[in-house]
DNA sequence: CTGTTAGCGCGTTCAT
DNA sequence: ATGAACGCGCTAACAG
């Protein structure tokens, strides 16, 4: 290490007492928008609307200013420009995990179709039990999004307030909360608990046996089948709840238990594909015929859920017209255009196959 | 609606020339740290301290600013934070797809060990064939985040520049670059695939079917595989491929050619666990026994790879381990610290189990 | 331990 | 069609 290595080693003795060498908190090399305009030989509010309204310039300047954006290779910073405008160009997707979510293709959507526009998503992970949902929406709050989209996650009713609060277009989706926070896209789950209720009963099912997650959602499915269920006459189905997802092997050991429990179910119902493929596998090994000795239902539509032996059968949900929907709903807002209908419902498909 | 409802409905009579009537860009109610420094009777240093270094803040003053922000629920605008202090607290990731990817147990892995930092995770969804990588990473750098990770995006050489341009910590992972552009957290995908081969040679497999992905990594394993086979006297495999992760769909759909073709493997290997999968199941469906028949081979290790039937042979990667180290550097490099190792290889491990 | 003050880089009036 | 100037909300010296 050099014993001195260049600037100004002996600040003190610097003249009189200069008003303002102002401190460099970004990065010396930073490229501004000055720099940009001055290279370019016009004013910052040129190349501002150089980026932000090119129409308004005339062709060659526009080119002049290319040229100079180019080869120094300038990128505007977007925090100044949200920080001005208060339009940050963000939004915010709040989502319990990333692993094997149900909810990807929502996200999906809601990045594919704003990526065009410039916007950016902000991710929050509360994780499966929700354990970390208002820390991650303080956050994100403090980010100031353009909009914040809850898929999954169920707000406390303090984060809901703060929800509220912050002003932020906030849209609930995958369900349809009975006093939604602002906007809503989603379906009634114990609708679909309803119809799978109704197919049983065409089928002629009377044991029934449901591997359900825990989730306030899953819980709304499972009453709505249970509730069809009762009402006609079949008896109460049996329960294994797990908490978070229910995952393959989930579905397998938990119908291994009720088997060998001496459970004999003609119904199974799962609350993911994921369970219900593991229930099929578990059959399968134990040499029990499905839909013969035992019909197995899931739930999303999982990409090879129609490849399965036999084909499930299972309710689909389009996650990606909710992500567009819930896109949509933003881009109007942001326009300040005043969204008249605040709640979508995207419905759902029972897709009877094989299975059951 | 009132016909007056308050304010200054006639400002054109205001007197002379306000000097500066300032335009009001944020929403009007906005909070700041100035109403709440004035609300709790301090200065705005002071409530900033609150947040950012309570420890120096005496106590009896922080219980009083803390009063106040509760009070009235102030969230501090980050943005404004993060023009500032020039630390944004986000980082971003930028990964192929949302939907089933491998990489997001990485992901995960990263919003957790930083969400306790305050940090968030902004998304960069490049698209499976990386189309959109480098409009996504400019779209990044604009929001000047503290680090990048690069997690299955291969960046064009330009957009490699402009990494190394932006003066930005990335750190691209899942892959060990033979010329990185700052750092690196993975494995060599062609060791992948020699390892893979030496288990095809210890088990005399010489008729090799690869079910493969097109990406760049995707090639380098197979090339692993290939080179091992060749230089053993094995004849070169017989190879199918994919655009894209390899899914289950395409798993089955390749097998099925491949026989109906003539082809008669005694190993098959997927580039991932999924298209295993659905080699699997064709395999069973046509009555062809694993691994007596034919062994299958995987990558990934997907959640229920040990419970398929029969339990699946793959290659296990620790995505949470990547991710925990790629946040590691990143969290030295905010400290200021050098990074002396900038490459990590985690290794990977062939798990054996009884499909191959 | 606390207050004062000068920018951070940009969007946005308001002139011209 | 373009320029000048202010302030968005906050952090970081520095002074006390």
């Amino acid at each position: 290490m050099p014993p001195c290595s260049g600037g100004h080693p002996h600040p003190a003795h610097s003249l009189k007492k200069q008003p303002s060498k102002p401190t460099i908190a970004s990065r010396p090399g930073e490229l501004t928008i000055d720099l940009v305009a001055a290279a370019a030989g016009v004013s910052t509010a040129t190349v501002s609307r150089f980026f932000n309204s090119p129409e308004r310039l005339r062709k060659s300047t526009a080119a002049r200013v290319q040229e100079v954006v180019n080869r120094l290779g300038y990128v505007p910073n977007l925090l100044a420009g949200g920080l001005s405008s208060s339009r940050t160009r963000m939004v915010a997707a709040v989502i319990p995990t990333m692993s094997n979510s149900i909810f990807s293709s929502t996200i999906q959507a809601i990045s594919d179709t704003l990526a065009d526009q410039g916007y950016s998503v902000v991710l929050g992970l509360t994780g499966a039990n929700d354990q970390h949902t208002e820390r991650q929406i303080l956050s994100i709050i403090g980010r100031r999004p353009d909009g914040i989209i809850l898929t999954g996650a169920v707000p406390s009713a303090n984060t809901r307030m703060k929800l509220k609060a912050s002003g932020i277009p906030t849209i609930e989706t995958w369900d349809l909360p009975q006093d939604p926070i602002d906007m809503a896209v989603g379906f009634s789950h114990e609708a679909v608990g309803r119809a799978i209720g109704e197919h049983i009963l065409r089928g002629g099912g009377r044991r029934v046996f449901i591997v359900s997650a825990g989730g306030v959602r899953a819980l709304a499915r499972r009453y709505g089948v249970t509730k069809m269920l009762v009402e006609n006459g079949v008896p109460e189905p049996a329960i294994a709840t797990f908490p978070g997802i229910t995952t393959f092997g989930d579905g397998r050991r938990a119908v291994a238990a009720h088997l060998d429990a001496g459970g004999r179910p003609d119904v199974i119902v799962c609350s993911s594909d994921w369970g219900a493929h593991g229930a099929l596998d578990e059959l399968r090994r134990r040499g029990i015929r499905v839909p013969a000795d035992v019909a197995v239902l899931g739930f999303g539509d999982i990409a090879f859920a129609g490849e399965l032996d036999p084909p499930l059968t299972t309710v689909k949900i389009d996650g990606q017209v909710i992500g567009e929907n819930a896109t949509k709903f933003l881009m109007k807002r942001a326009r300040g255009q005043n969204v008249r209908h605040r709640v979508v419902d995207v419905g759902f498909e029972l897709i009877v196959r094989a299975s059951g």
